[in-house]
DNA sequence: GATGAATGAGTATTCATTCAT
DNA sequence: CATGAATGAATACTCATTCAT
């Protein structure tokens, strides 16, 4: 029989490391990082602790890949126009990507959460994911690595133009904190819930809009 | 010197679980309780580690009486009328409240979320310390079990009454998860944030309480 | 019964510790560091695994404690007076105690030539080791980092002083090397065999006194 | 083209066997036969781990190729007349082709030493390799198998012949005995020294010649 | 012949828990 | 009461070897 051709190693490859990539996001959600052991997620992959190992380099690294996936896909949600300036048309359909995002990466999600809780984590994770070097290297351009500021830009703008039409008494400063917390209370009750994509979710969502159009 | 009576050993012996409880909780809190060790806990409590077992039996009921005392704690916050009615006075001093136990139970809350978003754990641990063995035993007897129903019985009144006042139009059960999530907001980005006590802090819980008194 | 003093545990600590080292170094020494295990120190210690790691934190700093104690063991054996002036009784001293101590630390000197043969321990371990770091830090002072640098110095002038008597056609240098590769023979001989203490080994010595004295 | 001849074939196996074995010796040298892995030996070799099989049944069969390799390889330097009389001028020839050797096979000696200086390793090879098994069916005939001990028999004859110029005083096992120490010396410093091709080098083997013949 | 994916036994290391003193 | 030495099961990781293609 013939050997295999180069280009179907590379499938393999790629399709199991989407496999183990997507197996292990599933249960560091579940778990966290610390308690998820590599015996676990070979053993529900299929395969051998030690193929694990063909395909990344540690534990560490596996984490690295399947948050750099993730960050790269939740990016893609939001690939708006960029003018830097969001029309009340825009910001209803960015909460409304926020909320499909979020059911479409409840997993990565909650793994996020798990990570941003854990001290000695967080500042290390900062750095490294939002910040520069794993991201730079992964094929993220610095421009994506801006990608947080520049819509935490957009939305101070966006609350700040309110006041125009709002008047003196309106602060927007308190205004977009709470945007900010009731999207953040929305994003962890869909993420904890298994039933987040019931009707009750699009009224929720709606009234967010409402509230903050 | 008289020996100490068995009265004297035993205010001792609470001291020092105390004083275990918190140095694990913060331990406990900082890295998750997987990450966290005996070790850690014992050398920074300035015991060693077999003193510990003298205390609690295991990491795990470690774990458990910290909850316990915690849930306690925060239930005392909230030790008001229990008519089971909640005025407009009372909703605001409510909200109020919430403020001031979560700056008083950071720790506790940051050890709480880490809990809750383990899959594994969080089913366990509704069972356990919300639902009843363990806070059965430990001398929680089961009206504060249900101290939670109650309370978000009396929230649920609160908003099904407000539809009296406004009309028609008025979903009580949207705004009454947009409240939840509200503070659910609000209650994570105070726990994870140092400045939490700043000015904008109380900004924040006066614009709660403006929005759904 | 009363728990044991601070300075029992010292005790015991310190028993123990030389107990591994002292498996340890056999076992270094007969197979080589990367081919030996923890395991088989451990189980011929007589203790468990982790044990192990009560008394040293990694299979390389165990290495580096039984090096550490080696080295300043086998400098004790010079101490001689340190004028920097070697007489012919003096060197006849120190040739025979070469010997001795070669005897006295055959397992240090197969696993010392172990290392040194793998090209990529050899740099790290003579920074490492009769650099600087692990032996300050380890109580080594600085001067006793400069015991090799000062023996090969006496040597050589000793060598030099010899040019005066023998006459323009000695080459010092030449001898002196003589001089080492002949030790070093020697002791390579020793080390590796076992009846290096019979009669045949004095012969050795004498005749290596008499031909470079 | 032309099918290749089944001649052709040999050839190309033979050429492809050469390279892995030199790679391999370089690697085992290097870091030991332990720390050597067969990843890198094929990833150098330019080839696929799995190929590697193809031309060795194991790792230890490599190891064991290399080493007969090499034996018969420094066989041939001393492919001298056996008529085992070694003449004055056939004893500097000796001694010179040593250095030769010495040069020409430097990660040979270094992997020798390697082996011979694990305990457990240096019964077996010496049984295997010197001794009989591996190198009958490799092809080594057992007259080569004697070659060691035809030339330590050659050398003894030769210092014991010394006596009857040098009279009763001379001590043939003696002077021996300090030619083969400064030999193995003069070899381990060779071997682990860059620059052992130096006009120091052929210093040395003068004096050495010059001291013994 | 040739490839590299796949396996599994083995290795260093960690940590909750026990126990003699 | 108090200590920390001691244990053992579990965990991340390595690597010679096999095998489908």
């Amino acid at each position: 029989m013939s050997p295999r051709t180069p280009k179907q190693f590379e499938e393999i490859r790629e399709e199991k490391r989407a496999l183990i990539m997507n197996i292990a996001l599933e249960h560091f959600a579940n778990v966290g990082y610390h308690a998820a052991t590599i015996n676990h997620i070979a053993r529900h992959a299929g395969i051998s602790k030690g193929l694990m190992y063909n395909y990344f380099d540690s534990k560490e690294q596996l984490l690295a890949a399947i948050i750099i996936r993730s960050v790269l896909d939740v990016y893609s949600y939001f690939d708006i126009n960029r003018d830097g300036y969001l029309t009340e048309e825009e910001f209803e359909y960015f909460v409304r990507r926020v909320n499909v995002m979020l059911k479409d990466n409840k997993s990565f999600w909650r793994l996020f959460f798990h990570l941003l809780m854990q001290n000695d984590v967080r500042e290390h994770f900062l750095k490294s994911f939002l910040g520069s070097d794993s991201l730079i290297h992964s094929g993220i351009d610095t421009k994506e690595d801006l990608f947080v500021k520049q819509i935490m830009k957009m939305i101070t703008d966006y609350f700040f133009r309110k006041k125009e039409k709002r008047g003196e008494d309106y602060d927007p400063m308190v205004d977009m904190n709470m945007f900010i917390i009731t999207l953040k209370g929305f994003a962890i009750t869909c993420i904890y819930t298994d039933d987040c994509e019931a009707e009750n979710n699009e009224k929720m969502i709606n009234r967010i809009i409402e509230k903050f159009k």
